[in-house]
DNA sequence: ACAGGCGGGACGCCCCGTTGCT
DNA sequence: AGCAACGGGGCGTCCCGCCTGT
């Protein structure tokens, strides 16, 4: 059964808009550059979805879901956890130079955005960000884990800290290197978590 | 020589509008809400300031400077330089539970809103930021380098780069924070530079 | 040969959609509007018709065809030039009492609403409009010109152009009679025209 | 006391929004061609009328205020009834070859386009289009009135009706021209009035 | 011939940042 | 310094004409 026009044309239009989204934020992304980044009126936009807010959390969805895919296969293609963990802060860190959707981790801009917007679009983002933050932590913290588990990693780490420490000093990295325009913080990060892994096998023999 | 009527309203409005750019952004402040909030009119701040970009301007640095005091003082309470990057990351862990101002780091407020956004405004900002987290990141090398230079922390280290990711995992965390409401990571940040601060102490020896 | 099922469909169509185009102008009138008129769905009349220009034209055709003719049939009941030239009067002015589609004269709705319209559309409707009105004007000259030729009217007069203002004068009138909701002026205009003929035909004797 | 930038504001999109409404008619002439049209967004025009029907309302009575002046600067040039009459004929000829504003007769467009429109905003202008009009008429009432108390026109007249005929006479002449882009109907209709001043002056000696 | 989906785009409300007047 | 007026422009609703699947 092939998709619709429709069901094509509603995913024209979160594929276009996602960029906008991300690098602009929801806020001061305008129906107007909608309109221009898709090729359709207002009209035909307004068919695909209720409102700003609901094109938002799904433009929020879709880039996601890329950025999720872009870090599970590079994840995916290492075998042993220290690779795997490695893998994992490469990805991270590849998302600017590479990026799955132009302006930056979806869920650094959407928490700074949201935290303190008031109103059901930012609120429902803000739910948004904090369910894929949860899984970007948890991803982690099952390949420490499974680490553990293996025998690779030393006991007695305390995966799920380790993991948000993970993902915080990323983030933050992310930040840097927007702020400057300058990948280095990434890479510094990326280098780290590299070491990082290193010791949590070496550390233990 | 006491200050003029102006410039004590001039600063009523800055501390004023202060909190409401740091919790809701640049853009998504109104003037509306700086006059609800200054309890002036319009005619009244625009006496002041040219328009709405120099004000964030000001409230920018004004938030900035209020945050460095907080930080610097804190540091300099302490002797040893594991005691003061220590206090270092309790004071950057401080400002979500005893906000200097409202709305969490200016930095990386600032940063995440403008570093993709077009016009004067936004970019005055970001070379602001910049110059800010400079001097913060500087500021933690300083900790560092003269811990080196005391002999209490083993040579060797790479002064900057300890600094950058100091600075980068607080950021994270304190995202983290403001995203889940829940100030855990950033303990958790805090607890960890302590152990490392120990670790570069002590490790060597 | 009987008519077709889809030729009837095609007429009943054209009928029921002309007194709406003739009342409210090509533009105002809506595919909505002629759903209602003729009972079929959108589809239905998008078998018949490529668009709504083209259905437009037909029942302009349509409509100046009825219009058409109601004046022939008259004048063509009465004998000599004076009592047809006044029958032409007083078909035209039986149009508001008595219309062949409601909406009064299409070449003056017709005209006035498409003579500074861009598009395709409205150009051609024109078009036939122009056409209609040759016709029409052609059919005054010629009950002169046949008045003249038979000696009923005086020789001398200059027949295109006393059909012409005849023309111009009922379409005022009807204008001013549709303006004011009031038939007088076309009755008088219809009075004046029986007047002009009987001076056309005795003042030379 | 001089304008407000306000009240210049309003005339300038008044000014150039009549020839738009005068030319397309009230329907066809959509905000975005004001927008157009004034240089204004449509922000700036919607303080300064409620909608679209105020806006054409007002259009509608600068356009005819130009073209009433128009008729009667010339007539008022004139000395004798005969001769103003035929001013009033020559003005009337004159809208098409150099127009007060662009599109033609006012009360001729609006009268055609509003009859059978519903709704307020064409109700209003058909209102406005009916005192326009008397005006017109009764000012031509009054040129052959004075006329024959000048004693210039012969006696028994019925000047109202003779007045309805002469306007009627004049906006099918101009519906005409339009019509086929030829100045020559109007001209003829002209030509005629000044004839026919002639003749109700001379006719009695 | 139907039914409804599709994309176009006009409209007007509302609030924004700014600029005169007092 | 107060206050209203100004022009900018975002947003969402509505309905339009058309097309597609059956």
């Amino acid at each position: 059964m092939p998709k619709t026009k429709g069901e094509r044309t509603r995913e024209h239009i979160v594929a276009a808009s996602a960029p906008l989204f991300n690098r602009q934020g929801y806020a001061a992304t305008s129906v107007a550059d909608l309109v221009q980044a898709t090729g359709l009126e207002r009209g035909g936009i307004y068919r695909h979805f209720q409102g700003k807010d609901e094109l938002a959390a799904a433009a929020f969805d879709h880039t996601l879901a890329l950025y999720r895919h872009r870090v599970r296969s590079r994840v995916e293609a290492e075998r042993g956890a220290a690779a795997r963990l490695s893998a994992f802060g490469a990805a991270l860190a590849s998302i600017v130079q590479d990026p799955v959707v132009a302006g930056g981790c979806p869920l650094l801009n959407t928490a700074v955005e949201t935290d303190d917007a008031p109103g059901d679009g930012p609120r429902a983002l803000l739910l948004r960000a904090r369910a894929g933050m949860q899984q970007m932590i948890g991803y982690a913290r099952e390949i420490i884990e499974e680490g553990m588990a293996a025998g690779e990693f030393r006991p007695g780490l305390d995966a799920g800290e380790e993991a948000e420490m993970i993902v915080a000093t990323f983030e933050g990295a992310l930040m840097l290197t927007k702020l400057y325009d300058d990948p280095r913080f990434l890479a510094t990060a990326a280098d780290r978590l590299r070491r990082q892994a290193r010791e949590m096998s070496g550390a233990g023999s």
